[in-house]
DNA sequence: ACCTGAACACCGTTCAAGT
DNA sequence: ACCTGAACACCGTTCAAGT
Protein backbone atom coordinates (compact mmCIF):
# COMPACT_ATOMS: atom_id res chain seq x y z
CA UNK A 1 0.00 0.00 0.00
CA UNK A 2 1.17 2.82 -1.50
CA UNK A 3 1.70 6.30 0.66
CA UNK A 4 -1.04 8.47 0.76
CA UNK A 5 0.53 11.92 -0.52
CA UNK A 6 0.12 14.66 2.39
CA UNK A 7 1.39 17.53 0.48
CA UNK A 8 1.41 19.17 -3.02
CA UNK A 9 3.20 22.16 -4.47
CA UNK A 10 0.32 24.42 -3.97
CA UNK A 11 0.20 23.67 -0.51
CA UNK A 12 4.05 24.01 0.26
CA UNK A 13 3.84 27.66 -1.15
CA UNK A 14 1.18 28.86 0.61
CA UNK A 15 2.44 27.97 3.73
CA UNK A 16 5.71 28.78 2.87
CA UNK A 17 3.97 32.31 1.82
CA UNK A 18 2.10 33.02 5.02
CA UNK A 19 5.39 32.16 7.04
CA UNK A 20 7.42 34.32 4.69
CA UNK A 21 4.68 37.73 5.30
CA UNK A 22 4.77 36.44 8.97
CA UNK A 23 8.20 36.49 10.28
CA UNK A 24 10.29 37.12 6.95
CA UNK A 25 12.03 35.35 4.37
CA UNK A 26 15.13 34.56 6.53
CA UNK A 27 13.19 32.98 9.31
CA UNK A 28 11.85 30.57 6.90
CA UNK A 29 13.67 26.87 6.65
CA UNK A 30 12.05 23.82 5.78
CA UNK A 31 12.64 22.24 8.91
CA UNK A 32 10.06 24.88 9.78
CA UNK A 33 8.05 24.44 6.68
CA UNK A 34 7.83 20.51 6.44
CA UNK A 35 6.81 20.18 10.18
CA UNK A 36 4.05 22.63 9.45
CA UNK A 37 3.14 20.63 6.66
CA UNK A 38 2.70 17.41 8.61
CA UNK A 39 5.96 15.87 6.61
CA UNK A 40 9.88 15.11 6.75
CA UNK A 41 12.13 17.85 5.09
CA UNK A 42 13.24 15.29 2.61
CA UNK A 43 9.74 14.81 1.64
CA UNK A 44 9.79 18.22 0.52
CA UNK A 45 12.78 17.91 -2.09
CA UNK A 46 9.98 15.86 -4.13
CA UNK A 47 8.61 19.01 -5.07
CA UNK A 48 10.74 21.87 -5.01
CA UNK A 49 14.64 21.39 -5.84
CA UNK A 50 15.46 22.55 -2.47
CA UNK A 51 15.16 25.77 -0.58
CA UNK A 52 16.63 27.76 -3.56
CA UNK A 53 13.66 25.98 -5.50
CA UNK A 54 11.27 27.09 -3.28
CA UNK A 55 12.12 30.76 -3.48
CA UNK A 56 12.35 30.32 -7.22
CA UNK A 57 8.66 29.08 -7.04
CA UNK A 58 7.55 31.56 -4.91
CA UNK A 59 8.90 34.16 -6.83
CA UNK A 60 7.38 33.02 -10.35
CA UNK A 61 4.08 32.77 -8.79
CA UNK A 62 4.59 36.50 -7.39
CA UNK A 63 5.18 38.03 -10.63
CA UNK A 64 2.08 35.80 -12.02
CA UNK A 65 -0.03 37.25 -9.47
CA UNK A 66 1.03 40.60 -10.08
CA UNK A 67 0.67 40.22 -13.85
CA UNK A 68 -2.76 39.28 -13.15
CA UNK A 69 -3.51 42.20 -10.72
CA UNK A 70 -2.33 44.84 -12.94
CA UNK A 71 -4.09 43.18 -16.36
CA UNK A 72 -7.38 43.64 -14.25
CA UNK A 73 -7.28 46.91 -14.03
CA UNK A 74 -6.40 47.36 -17.42
CA UNK A 75 -9.59 45.56 -18.83
CA UNK A 76 -11.95 47.92 -16.30
CA UNK A 77 -11.27 51.28 -17.75
CA UNK A 78 -10.88 52.93 -21.29
CA UNK A 79 -9.36 56.23 -20.95
CA UNK A 80 -4.99 55.75 -21.32
CA UNK A 81 -3.93 58.21 -18.78
CA UNK A 82 -7.28 56.63 -15.91
CA UNK A 83 -6.18 53.31 -17.28
CA UNK A 84 -2.52 53.59 -16.59
CA UNK A 85 -3.18 55.20 -13.30
CA UNK A 86 -5.23 52.10 -12.08
CA UNK A 87 -3.24 49.29 -13.58
CA UNK A 88 0.03 51.58 -10.97
CA UNK A 89 -2.79 51.40 -8.48
CA UNK A 90 -3.48 47.68 -8.94
CA UNK A 91 0.26 47.35 -8.84
CA UNK A 92 0.92 49.13 -5.47
CA UNK A 93 -2.04 47.26 -3.78
CA UNK A 94 -0.57 43.87 -4.56
CA UNK A 95 2.77 44.88 -3.06
CA UNK A 96 1.67 46.17 0.07
CA UNK A 97 -0.72 43.00 0.25
CA UNK A 98 2.28 40.43 -0.28
CA UNK A 99 5.23 42.81 1.26
CA UNK A 100 7.55 39.83 2.06
CA UNK A 101 6.55 38.34 -1.43
CA UNK A 102 7.51 41.45 -3.20
CA UNK A 103 10.88 42.35 -2.07
CA UNK A 104 11.58 38.99 -2.85
CA UNK A 105 11.13 38.44 -6.42
CA UNK A 106 11.80 42.66 -7.01
CA UNK A 107 14.49 43.31 -4.91
CA UNK A 108 16.44 40.29 -3.64
CA UNK A 109 19.89 40.11 -4.08
CA UNK A 110 19.87 36.39 -5.52
CA UNK A 111 20.43 36.45 -9.24
CA UNK A 112 19.91 32.79 -10.27
CA UNK A 113 15.79 33.04 -8.55
CA UNK A 114 14.98 35.87 -10.67
CA UNK A 115 12.02 36.49 -12.07
CA UNK A 116 11.73 34.99 -16.21
CA UNK A 117 12.44 37.75 -18.24
CA UNK A 118 9.68 36.33 -20.51
CA UNK A 119 7.08 37.40 -17.77
CA UNK A 120 8.32 40.33 -17.32
CA UNK A 121 7.60 40.92 -20.30
CA UNK A 122 3.89 40.00 -19.91
CA UNK A 123 3.76 42.62 -17.21
CA UNK A 124 5.75 45.12 -19.55
CA UNK A 125 3.69 45.20 -22.94
CA UNK A 126 0.40 46.19 -21.76
CA UNK A 127 1.87 49.11 -19.99
CA UNK A 128 4.10 50.28 -22.48
CA UNK A 129 1.14 50.15 -25.11
CA UNK A 130 -1.05 52.34 -22.53
CA UNK A 131 1.93 54.76 -21.71
CA UNK A 132 2.55 55.15 -25.79
CA UNK A 133 -0.68 56.37 -25.85
CA UNK A 134 -0.40 59.11 -23.04
CA UNK A 135 3.95 59.74 -24.10
CA UNK A 136 3.97 58.59 -27.91
CA UNK A 137 5.51 56.00 -28.81
CA UNK A 138 8.79 57.29 -29.05
CA UNK A 139 9.78 58.09 -25.45
CA UNK A 140 7.28 55.11 -24.12
CA UNK A 141 10.49 53.23 -23.21
CA UNK A 142 11.68 56.16 -21.15
CA UNK A 143 8.64 56.84 -19.80
CA UNK A 144 7.54 53.69 -18.55
CA UNK A 145 11.35 53.05 -16.87
CA UNK A 146 10.55 55.87 -15.10
CA UNK A 147 6.87 55.32 -13.84
CA UNK A 148 7.91 51.65 -13.11
CA UNK A 149 11.25 53.00 -11.31
CA UNK A 150 8.85 55.53 -9.44
CA UNK A 151 5.96 53.06 -8.30
CA UNK A 152 8.47 49.89 -7.27
CA UNK A 153 10.40 52.55 -5.26
CA UNK A 154 7.58 54.02 -3.79
CA UNK A 155 5.97 50.69 -2.37
CA UNK A 156 9.59 49.51 -1.17
CA UNK A 157 9.65 52.74 1.32
CA UNK A 158 6.62 51.92 1.89
CA UNK A 159 7.08 48.61 2.75
CA UNK A 160 10.35 48.96 4.60
CA UNK A 161 9.31 52.01 6.47
CA UNK A 162 11.09 54.20 5.42
CA UNK A 163 8.13 57.49 4.72
CA UNK A 164 8.81 58.30 8.58
CA UNK A 165 6.77 61.66 8.79
CA UNK A 166 3.31 60.18 8.23
CA UNK A 167 0.67 61.66 6.01
CA UNK A 168 -1.59 60.37 3.72
CA UNK A 169 0.41 58.19 1.68
CA UNK A 170 -1.98 56.44 -0.61
CA UNK A 171 -3.19 60.09 -1.70
CA UNK A 172 0.68 61.33 -2.01
CA UNK A 173 1.00 58.17 -4.60
CA UNK A 174 -1.66 59.24 -6.61
CA UNK A 175 -0.19 62.65 -6.16
CA UNK A 176 3.48 61.42 -7.39
CA UNK A 177 2.24 59.29 -10.03
CA UNK A 178 -0.56 61.95 -11.68
CA UNK A 179 2.41 64.80 -11.60
CA UNK A 180 4.97 62.53 -12.79
CA UNK A 181 2.44 61.14 -16.01
CA UNK A 182 1.69 64.81 -17.02
CA UNK A 183 4.88 65.54 -17.33
CA UNK A 184 4.96 62.75 -20.28
CA UNK A 185 2.01 64.35 -22.36
CA UNK A 186 2.97 66.07 -25.33
CA UNK A 187 2.66 70.08 -25.07
CA UNK A 188 -0.49 71.00 -25.95
CA UNK B 1 52.08 38.35 27.43
CA UNK B 2 48.14 39.46 26.17
CA UNK B 3 47.29 38.64 22.78
CA UNK B 4 47.69 41.18 20.16
CA UNK B 5 44.82 42.57 18.22
CA UNK B 6 44.33 40.78 14.82
CA UNK B 7 41.11 42.43 13.56
CA UNK B 8 39.31 45.59 14.01
CA UNK B 9 35.97 46.54 13.93
CA UNK B 10 36.84 48.49 10.46
CA UNK B 11 38.76 45.62 8.96
CA UNK B 12 35.69 43.34 9.46
CA UNK B 13 33.12 45.38 8.12
CA UNK B 14 35.97 46.42 4.95
CA UNK B 15 36.22 42.47 5.07
CA UNK B 16 32.30 41.64 5.09
CA UNK B 17 31.77 44.30 2.36
CA UNK B 18 33.81 42.66 -0.41
CA UNK B 19 32.49 39.20 0.67
CA UNK B 20 29.38 40.80 0.26
CA UNK B 21 29.32 42.83 -3.31
CA UNK B 22 30.82 39.54 -4.63
CA UNK B 23 29.17 36.95 -3.50
CA UNK B 24 25.57 38.38 -1.87
CA UNK B 25 24.50 38.91 1.10
CA UNK B 26 22.87 35.32 2.23
CA UNK B 27 26.78 33.81 1.05
CA UNK B 28 28.39 35.79 4.03
CA UNK B 29 28.71 33.35 6.98
CA UNK B 30 30.82 33.98 9.96
CA UNK B 31 33.13 31.04 9.71
CA UNK B 32 34.57 32.34 6.24
CA UNK B 33 35.12 36.19 6.92
CA UNK B 34 36.77 34.99 10.53
CA UNK B 35 38.68 32.42 8.24
CA UNK B 36 39.18 35.49 5.63
CA UNK B 37 40.81 37.84 8.88
CA UNK B 38 43.00 35.16 10.73
CA UNK B 39 41.07 34.83 13.72
CA UNK B 40 38.52 32.06 14.92
CA UNK B 41 34.53 32.69 14.33
CA UNK B 42 33.71 33.36 18.42
CA UNK B 43 36.58 36.44 17.95
CA UNK B 44 34.42 38.44 15.87
CA UNK B 45 31.84 38.79 19.02
CA UNK B 46 34.04 41.18 20.77
CA UNK B 47 33.09 43.59 17.70
CA UNK B 48 30.04 42.55 16.92
CA UNK B 49 26.97 41.41 17.78
CA UNK B 50 26.43 38.25 16.09
CA UNK B 51 25.82 38.00 12.21
CA UNK B 52 22.63 40.50 12.58
CA UNK B 53 24.95 42.96 14.79
CA UNK B 54 27.47 42.55 11.79
CA UNK B 55 24.35 43.53 9.00
CA UNK B 56 23.53 46.33 11.65
CA UNK B 57 26.94 47.99 11.24
CA UNK B 58 27.25 47.53 7.67
CA UNK B 59 23.81 49.22 7.32
CA UNK B 60 24.78 52.47 9.65
CA UNK B 61 27.95 52.40 7.92
CA UNK B 62 26.36 52.37 3.87
CA UNK B 63 23.79 55.39 5.42
CA UNK B 64 26.48 57.09 6.23
CA UNK B 65 28.51 57.06 3.04
CA UNK B 66 25.47 57.39 1.30
CA UNK B 67 24.83 60.99 2.99
CA UNK B 68 28.46 61.85 2.74
CA UNK B 69 28.31 61.26 -1.26
CA UNK B 70 24.60 63.23 -1.69
CA UNK B 71 26.33 66.32 0.36
CA UNK B 72 29.14 66.69 -1.61
CA UNK B 73 27.01 67.31 -4.55
CA UNK B 74 25.19 69.79 -2.69
CA UNK B 75 28.30 71.73 -1.93
CA UNK B 76 29.43 71.91 -5.43
CA UNK B 77 26.63 73.41 -7.15
CA UNK B 78 24.44 76.64 -6.52
CA UNK B 79 21.31 76.65 -8.94
CA UNK B 80 18.41 74.49 -6.79
CA UNK B 81 17.68 72.43 -9.63
CA UNK B 82 21.34 71.71 -11.11
CA UNK B 83 21.96 70.74 -7.70
CA UNK B 84 19.42 68.30 -6.36
CA UNK B 85 19.97 66.66 -9.77
CA UNK B 86 23.89 66.09 -8.93
CA UNK B 87 22.77 64.91 -5.60
CA UNK B 88 20.72 62.70 -7.02
CA UNK B 89 23.32 61.54 -9.49
CA UNK B 90 25.54 61.16 -6.38
CA UNK B 91 23.49 58.99 -5.01
CA UNK B 92 22.64 56.76 -8.03
CA UNK B 93 26.29 56.66 -8.30
CA UNK B 94 27.02 55.40 -4.70
CA UNK B 95 24.25 52.78 -4.93
CA UNK B 96 25.37 51.28 -7.68
CA UNK B 97 29.04 50.79 -6.64
CA UNK B 98 27.86 49.62 -3.30
CA UNK B 99 24.90 47.54 -5.11
CA UNK B 100 24.10 44.99 -2.48
CA UNK B 101 25.11 47.18 0.47
CA UNK B 102 22.88 49.53 -1.03
CA UNK B 103 19.96 47.15 -0.93
CA UNK B 104 20.91 45.43 2.77
CA UNK B 105 20.52 48.59 4.03
CA UNK B 106 17.21 50.10 2.23
CA UNK B 107 15.30 47.52 0.79
CA UNK B 108 16.24 44.05 3.24
CA UNK B 109 13.07 42.98 4.85
CA UNK B 110 15.19 42.44 8.38
CA UNK B 111 13.23 44.93 10.39
CA UNK B 112 16.21 44.97 13.56
CA UNK B 113 18.62 46.04 11.11
CA UNK B 114 16.78 49.04 9.34
CA UNK B 115 18.96 52.30 8.95
CA UNK B 116 18.53 54.68 12.11
CA UNK B 117 15.41 57.07 11.58
CA UNK B 118 17.60 59.91 12.67
CA UNK B 119 20.41 58.99 9.78
CA UNK B 120 17.85 59.04 7.19
CA UNK B 121 16.94 62.58 8.43
CA UNK B 122 20.14 63.47 7.79
CA UNK B 123 19.85 62.22 4.01
CA UNK B 124 16.71 64.07 3.65
CA UNK B 125 17.10 67.34 5.41
CA UNK B 126 19.08 69.01 2.84
CA UNK B 127 17.24 67.36 0.31
CA UNK B 128 13.98 68.94 1.27
CA UNK B 129 15.03 72.30 1.23
CA UNK B 130 16.60 72.12 -2.22
CA UNK B 131 12.83 70.58 -3.03
CA UNK B 132 11.65 73.48 -1.19
CA UNK B 133 13.25 75.91 -3.51
CA UNK B 134 12.03 73.83 -6.70
CA UNK B 135 8.18 73.29 -5.76
CA UNK B 136 7.71 75.87 -3.27
CA UNK B 137 7.74 74.54 0.91
CA UNK B 138 4.37 73.38 0.75
CA UNK B 139 5.02 70.57 -1.61
CA UNK B 140 8.09 70.03 -0.82
CA UNK B 141 7.66 66.90 1.21
CA UNK B 142 4.87 65.23 -1.27
CA UNK B 143 7.60 65.74 -4.11
CA UNK B 144 11.10 64.49 -1.79
CA UNK B 145 9.03 61.57 -1.44
CA UNK B 146 8.21 61.04 -5.28
CA UNK B 147 11.77 61.65 -5.85
CA UNK B 148 13.31 59.85 -3.43
CA UNK B 149 10.66 56.89 -4.86
CA UNK B 150 11.77 57.47 -8.28
CA UNK B 151 15.95 57.33 -7.63
CA UNK B 152 15.14 54.65 -5.37
CA UNK B 153 13.53 52.37 -7.47
CA UNK B 154 15.27 53.75 -10.83
CA UNK B 155 18.63 52.11 -8.97
CA UNK B 156 17.03 48.93 -7.73
CA UNK B 157 15.55 48.31 -10.94
CA UNK B 158 19.11 48.88 -12.28
CA UNK B 159 21.20 46.90 -9.69
CA UNK B 160 18.73 43.76 -10.28
CA UNK B 161 19.29 43.81 -13.81
CA UNK B 162 15.15 44.34 -14.76
CA UNK B 163 15.88 46.77 -17.32
CA UNK B 164 16.41 43.82 -19.47
CA UNK B 165 16.13 46.21 -23.01
CA UNK B 166 18.90 48.20 -23.11
CA UNK B 167 19.20 51.61 -24.14
CA UNK B 168 21.50 53.94 -21.96
CA UNK B 169 20.47 54.07 -18.58
CA UNK B 170 22.25 56.86 -17.41
CA UNK B 171 20.59 58.93 -20.24
CA UNK B 172 17.25 57.88 -19.18
CA UNK B 173 17.82 58.02 -15.65
CA UNK B 174 18.62 62.06 -15.87
CA UNK B 175 16.05 61.95 -18.73
CA UNK B 176 13.36 60.44 -15.92
CA UNK B 177 14.47 62.81 -12.86
CA UNK B 178 14.46 65.89 -15.15
CA UNK B 179 11.20 65.22 -16.19
CA UNK B 180 9.73 64.79 -12.86
CA UNK B 181 11.22 67.26 -11.56
CA UNK B 182 10.28 69.79 -13.54
CA UNK B 183 6.29 69.01 -13.31
CA UNK B 184 6.71 70.53 -9.82
CA UNK B 185 7.93 73.97 -10.34
CA UNK B 186 5.23 76.53 -10.39
CA UNK B 187 3.60 77.13 -12.84
CA UNK B 188 4.61 80.15 -14.78
C1' DA C 1 42.96 42.25 27.01
C1' DC C 2 42.07 39.41 23.44
C1' DC C 3 41.61 35.01 21.39
C1' DT C 4 40.49 29.90 21.19
C1' DG C 5 38.42 25.03 22.00
C1' DA C 6 34.73 22.67 22.88
C1' DA C 7 30.03 22.09 22.93
C1' DC C 8 25.12 22.83 21.49
C1' DA C 9 21.15 23.45 18.63
C1' DC C 10 19.91 24.26 14.13
C1' DC C 11 20.19 24.15 9.17
C1' DG C 12 20.22 22.20 4.08
C1' DT C 13 21.05 18.17 1.38
C1' DT C 14 21.64 13.32 -0.06
C1' DC C 15 20.34 8.63 -0.36
C1' DA C 16 19.40 4.08 0.98
C1' DA C 17 15.54 2.06 3.27
C1' DG C 18 10.76 1.67 4.47
C1' DT C 19 5.50 1.10 3.33
C1' DA D 1 4.59 6.34 -5.62
C1' DC D 2 5.64 8.78 -1.84
C1' DC D 3 7.72 9.36 2.53
C1' DT D 4 11.27 8.60 6.30
C1' DG D 5 15.79 7.68 9.03
C1' DA D 6 20.21 8.29 9.22
C1' DA D 7 24.19 10.61 8.10
C1' DC D 8 27.09 14.62 6.62
C1' DA D 9 28.89 19.21 6.32
C1' DC D 10 27.94 23.68 7.62
C1' DC D 11 26.12 27.38 10.39
C1' DG D 12 25.47 30.80 14.60
C1' DT D 13 26.12 31.28 19.45
C1' DT D 14 27.82 30.66 24.22
C1' DC D 15 31.29 30.25 27.64
C1' DA D 16 34.93 28.38 30.21
C1' DA D 17 39.76 28.09 29.33
C1' DG D 18 44.10 29.61 27.43
C1' DT D 19 48.06 33.19 26.79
Amino acid sequence: MPYPTHVTLDSILNQARTMIELDGVEALSLNVLAEALGVKTPSLYRYVDGRAGLLRALNLQTVQQLVAATQAAHDATSDPLDRFIAMMRQYRAYALANPMGYTLAFASAAPDSRPDPALLEALAIPLQQEMARISGIDESLMALRGAWALVHGYVLLEIHGQFQRGGDLEATFEGVVRGYLQGWQPAT
